[in-house]
DNA sequence: TCGATCCTAATGGTTTAACCATTATAATTA
DNA sequence: TAATTATAATGGTTAAACCATTAGGATCGA
């Protein structure tokens, strides 16, 4: 219900009233705050203890600081890097492990398959086809061509996710693939014959969201990452 | 691939040494730093310089600074906190709106009731069945009595995750309560009916889950999910 | 005139030294 | 023995100076 008041802190004081400026829309993306001397002056407080807010500010992923002449510090566009930062700080410190995230990318996946099975609109289902039709080259030409393959696989992932249209998904897909990404760069090893299992997988999915079977599109999804996280926990390090 | 080089900036070298320091193990939760003016000597910087980095440090939930005599930077057993704290920078900055948050926790709930029904020991089903008598008292009890039953609602959905030992899900279970209660305190109103209505999908889902039925156990956690959902929505304030 | 080079000033990054505030512990006193 | 007070360790804050980076203007050469 309550959480601690430490409130004596002046820097974070100083913190507050920032955020509560960038939140409220008073600084928009973009904009600046004021130098360091100014804003130290405006807030009586010294430089030191503004510095230290303006790292935590930093650190939250609400500013960006920029050195030189028209430097200084700018309202960013707050994204999901701070999410993914923090969860990716949870593995190293073996409080997840990637069995455990890969399990959960399988229900998350098997969700958004279904959710796009009842949402998807036409011109969703042709992007989906262009991308099966890349998939299906990548997946001909190869091992060579496994990297792209993976880029194209990713893209139908994503694309599922963005017609949602609930940008939890969006938003999750990417901190979980750069979790993943992070520590299993190249994990894969993928023979031919997997690619192209890995393409009809997809083309299975795409098929039940074009027919808006939402279960089917649930457990094909499912399916597919399972096959996926065998590939990956076959070679965890721990 | 890669990131952005930043690295002339010496407070985030002395931020990387104590965090490889802490995440290797070499310190461990409850350990302390040295103080400030020692470890500025050992690192060869400024106290100033120091004392961004472990604001920095702080923040990111590796460490825990007090005050007075044997006070200084204790090492912390890392948490969920700060993903939770992004997540509502998220929400607040309207990147998420709750009625997406609360479309993702159904899919999560949902997914949870099924691997606990595949995963459930008896002793698990036990502390359900316990768990059920106590929201019956509640859920008799009356308007009086809400809070309570939401209390005992919550257990409920966190033994669950439990189950599924599987630590993303209780993590998200407290992250995505955490958000929705910030917002939300109190938004609950239900009449004695709907107690009662809620009483009743508890008691459905435990019995899936002991039925080892995980399909079932999905439908009807989501079910449940949903008309939270609905009481919360109908209320929601944007 | 154009382009290259250099200079200047704004702005963040760092250092130093001092002092303030909090608090656990030891010393003192009733 | 218990309450009170003093001490010192430790983080919090301040001030003033200097360093490093950089955009943009000034200068100079062709």
């Amino acid at each position: 219900m309550f959480r601690a008041a430490k409130q004596n802190r002046i820097f974070q004081d100083v913190v507050d009233q920032v955020q509560e400026i960038i939140l409220s829309g008073k600084l928009k993306a973009g904009e600046m705050l004021p130098p360091e001397r100014e804003l130290k002056d405006m807030m009586q407080v010294s430089r030191g203890t503004l510095r230290e807010a303006l790292r935590v500010l930093e650190h939250k992923g609400l500013i960006e600081i920029k050195l030189g002449v028209g430097g200084g510090a700018v309202v960013k566009d707050i994204t999901f890097d701070q999410v993914n930062e923090s969860l990716a700080l949870l593995i190293r410190y073996q409080k997840i492990s990637l069995r455990h995230l890969a399990e959960f990318r399988e229900g998350v996946e098997g969700r958004i398959a279904s959710l796009a099975a009842e949402r998807a609109k036409p011109d969703d289902i042709v992007k989906l086809n262009d991308l099966l039709i890349e998939a299906k080259k990548y997946s001909e030409k190869g091992n060579d061509f496994q990297n792209e393959f993976i880029e194209v696989d990713k893209k139908v992932h994503l694309t599922l996710a963005e017609i949602t249209e609930n940008p939890v998904y969006v938003s999750l897909h990417h901190t979980v693939h750069d979790n993943i990404d992070r520590y299993y760069e190249n994990f894969l090893n993928m023979k031919e014959r997997e690619l192209k299992e890995n393409y009809q997988d997809l083309c299975e999915i795409v098929k039940a969201v074009e027919n808006k079977d939402s279960d089917e599109a649930r457990d094909l999804a499912r399916k597919h990452i399972l096959r996926f996280n065998h590939y990956m926990v076959r070679r965890e390090v721990n």
